[in-house]
DNA sequence: CATTATTGTGAACAATAGCTCAGGTTTTGG
DNA sequence: CCAAAACCTGAGCTATTGTTCACAATAATG
């Protein structure tokens, strides 16, 4: 079992243009077998034939396996946008306005290669590094949806910060399960019913 | 990438009480490896190291790695049980304490060893004889708890079959999620908030 | 007690994958 | 134009792991 505390940093910068686009070529094919085979099962050789480049050139960007799974999921998270969501934090409308947004957005950073996330998410070995990433991006839209809770006048909750998470965590798990699956639900049905879950739920009183 | 469909029975079946109980003995250290190492780290040669047996004993009953695994996930689903809510077949009670008795079994099914669960879960590779296994249990499950709300007065969906589907994946996944992290929130408020988002859900007409 | 069936052993094999390195090719800079 | 830097190559090294098999030990049988 390798330590997750190998060195992500690669061992030779690019410097030529040709190199950067190596380096891409790596990712993009990196991607591809990954989404494919699984972490596991998507060999480096693999990636390099994908890739068009030798085995050697891989190693010059990325100083191990681990490396360029975790370079693809931080280019995920840094990628990852909350434009619906953000929008309100400028003029917010509805509650039930305000949890669509959120589901929204939550599909739509599923939308591309949902495949790749689910290896991503489940199979990634995780550095300090890359968890210290994802903790500040859950930290970071934590807060935001905390916010969002406390600023809106029809939300009556317990505890907004139990409330923040819990939401969170249904809202990503479940389209997280609906996108990775043979879709058994269609998408428009599954985002009204989970909106209309978590708003009723926010709404509380009763 | 091996191939899913390898052959998970024994090639040998035991006969005197001593070989059922080297079996009991490799399943058992396989569970604590897997817990502690994880799937592809926890190897063959470890196990029966922990189990105190000879690596070709382990082979004896088990054609492959996978097939232990396989054995230890198809028990935890046989042993699953869902003792609340079969009790509300007989008397149904409040819609709330319906939820709350789903919402139970969940997080008792949980109970014991949630990082052995989680590996289970993420980390299986799943045979076609697993899939089907893990099939049947979900649909079992599925016309269950569909059967317990529509029987319910207080249920108010679109659609039956989406809400069950819904509030399945919700509980499960959330049980799952709080049980394998550190506990960010204690048990009883994670109970009651997810009651609440399920029963406010289900009684619908706002 | 003798024979057979069952169970246990562990060194060694084969396969595979991550990764290195010595040397060749291309680009840059002066 | 040419030397140095940057880049690329791929055969093969190292390490690990799943698995086998010839043999030994133990238990059942009659």
């Amino acid at each position: 079992m390798p330590s997750a505390d190998r060195r992500l940093q690669p061992r030779r910068t690019p410097r030529q243009v040709r190199a950067e686009l190596t380096r891409e070529r790596i990712l993009a094919a990196a991607a591809h077998v990954f989404a494919e085979h699984g972490y596991a099962a998507g060999t480096t050789n693999r990636i390099a034939e994908r890739a068009r480049i030798s085995i050697g050139s891989l190693y010059q960007y990325f100083p191990n396996k681990d490396a360029i799974l975790a370079q693809l999921l931080m280019r995920h998270l840094d990628r990852g946008t909350w434009t619906q969501a953000d929008q309100l934090d400028l003029s917010p409308g509805t509650l039930e306005a305000t949890v669509r947004a959120l589901v929204r957005d939550a599909i739509d950073n599923h939308g591309d290669d949902p495949q790749l996330l689910r290896i991503m998410i489940e199979e990634a070995p995780m550095s300090r590094e890359l968890l210290e990433t994802i903790d500040r991006h859950g930290r970071e839209r934590g807060a935001q949806v905390r916010d969002l809770l406390a600023r809106h006048p029809d939300v009556h909750v317990r505890d907004i910060d139990t409330a923040a998470e819990l939401i969170m965590v249904t809202v990503e798990l479940n389209t997280h399960k609906l996108m990775a699956d043979p879709r058994t639900i269609p998408v428009e049905t599954f985002e009204q019913e989970l909106v209309d879950m978590v708003t009723r739920y926010l709404r509380g009183d009763r």
